[in-house]
DNA sequence: CAATACTTGCCAATAATTGTCAAGACAATA
DNA sequence: TATTGTCTTGACAATTATTGGCAAGTATTG
């Protein structure tokens, strides 16, 4: 029930001492949904990793991976063939495509 | 618009000369949704794929891989992150969750 | 040319996701 | 303990997505 993303985006926040309302103003949502997305309770739309990566001044391309990388979790979570599915994944994005 | 596991299941199918009627009504569903299925134009449910292997005398295993190697895919296209968010998925699950 | 197999587009029903709101919990401070 | 400010929670209606099935279409087979 938690996320990657959401800690990170909590961590950060929190450590530049910035409010949920804040964050939420920029963001254009309600105070609730930030609170719910730190807490992995409501997904973040890709959109908003970059808008968020710009408030609180984090690296864009790490925010989206641990976005993706969440993704994927919830894809694969309690699955037996897992493993073998990653691997397989990865080869076939590797080969291009 | 393919798929791994649709391929697969259309191969095993008509390798057995099944038709599409046969293996709907096992499945209980319409035919047309077993066609699109096999096209990748309709999802397959992970429930679905024990009864598919058992009608096509497949291994469960190597469909529930491709099943699932399938729905990583659909996260993960497109995404310039893919890989490495893919390794930190890996390292997360060999690491008992 | 039948007859049979498969495909396609569309629809209504259902399910899932969305944002918002109001009330609640919690913490610090006076 | 009252007050204030922050965050959390649950419920809700509205929108959006997904579902299966039908009917008409296009291949394919004999």
């Amino acid at each position: 029930m938690t996320s990657q993303i959401g800690d990170k985006i909590r961590e950060l926040r929190t450590k530049q001492n910035l409010l949920l309302r804040q964050v939420a103003s920029k963001l254009e949502v309600d105070t609730s949904i930030i609170s719910k997305m730190e807490r992995g309770e409501r997904p973040i739309k890709q959109e908003q990793i970059a808008i968020l990566a710009d408030i609180l001044k984090a690296d864009k391309e790490e925010l989206q991976t641990l976005w993706l990388a969440d993704q994927l979790y919830n894809v694969i979570e309690g699955q037996p063939m897992a493993d073998e599915a990653l691997k397989s994944v990865s080869k076939k994005i590797k080969k291009g495509k």
